[in-house]
DNA sequence: CATTTTTAGTTAGCCTCCTAACTGTAAGCC
DNA sequence: GGCTTACAGTTAGGAGGCTAACTAAAAATG
């Protein structure tokens, strides 16, 4: 969100006024809020050109069998639960990558509750045509960092995502019995 | 988006389908929009559990005078390029802002198009309130992490940050005349 | 000085996420 | 076997981004 980082003089300053601040941790949180988005906005600034959502990409990125390249049949709260999106949201993303001929839904011949979410053709070709400039623009940005760089990032960078289940455990999901955990 | 993250080896057996795969320019881009994200979550929980969006946090920030920690007026186009948002995005955020008393919107006494946003005591109290904590939870979150590593990552992420810009160049601000750009 | 262009702010409408409430089906339990 | 509980999916409504079109005021231009 914020645009212009504070230089470091400015968060000494302000430090002054709130003991609470630490400056490092400040620089590195806003700097980590800014690397976040604009990686983001590299990744989604691609996909628009090809009309396709960040959130509609991952779910065919999911639909397409990582090992064999083919598409696999998922449910709905199969693909919430990877994507880390609410079913509701996926019932929407399904819905829209349906109309545009990217998935078929259908019914569950066992269970009739649930329903298989599938990649038609159109779908397979449509990812595999976007998906080799996808990783060209994730190496290009990539691209200053040399090898032993990016083993630093990710160790550093895991240690922030451990820390931050801590700060703020993630919600437990969906229907989840909150007695369970008042019960003794 | 992605909650799970692919194991080195996925990355590595889905390079041999795609060419264009950098494994290890994929695996820092994904845990950096992780780490981002979850960056993101733990500054918006707190701010949530006090009935403020991320947006209208950024304004009442932006709002109040680093140096003096008094409040002093901007106008909503300032405001908006601060915090990288359309101005329509920023008539929406002071609208509520203004609505919870937060904010006042008064004209420009000089040039009637103007407006001049200025916080509230009310505004000043309320984001008084909320800073120590959020400084807490940034501190915290960056706790695992020392100084030394702090340094080493702004680093790297500024590295990323620059080159995010020639990889996907931030769109120019509003009402640009494109006629500059084809012009010989 | 009249006309055109630029600028500030708003409005209207779209998209995607969310939560909460609802429907229909399966499973667990007297 | 009938009742309750849990679960899969959807629907409805809200929040906060965005773009594009609009109004009014200032500035630039002839």
């Amino acid at each position: 969100m914020i645009k212009d980082l504070p230089r470091y003089e400015c968060l000494l300053e302000a430090a002054k006024q709130f003991p609470e601040l630490d400056p490092s941790a400040c620089e590195v949180f806003l700097l980590l809020l800014r690397a976040g988005d604009q990686t983001f906005r590299v990744c989604d600034a691609h996909l628009q050109r090809h009309n396709v959502s960040q959130g509609r990409f991952t779910v065919l990125m999911l639909l397409l069998d990582k090992s064999s390249g083919c598409p696999r049949p998922h449910t709905p709260a199969e693909l919430a639960d990877m994507a880390g999106v609410t079913r509701a949201t996926m019932t929407g993303l399904v819905d829209t990558l349906e109309r545009d001929g990217m998935v078929t839904r259908r019914p569950d011949s066992v269970d009739r509750r649930m329903m298989l979410v599938t990649l038609t053709d159109k779908g397979v070709d449509f990812i595999k045509g976007v998906l080799p400039d996808h990783f060209k623009r994730m190496a290009a940005l990539m691209g200053p960092l040399s090898e032993p760089e990016r083993k630093m990032l990710v160790q550093l960078l895991t240690k922030i995502v451990v820390q931050a289940d801590t700060v703020e455990p993630a919600r437990a999901p969906e229907h989840v019995d909150a007695t369970s955990l008042a019960a003794h």
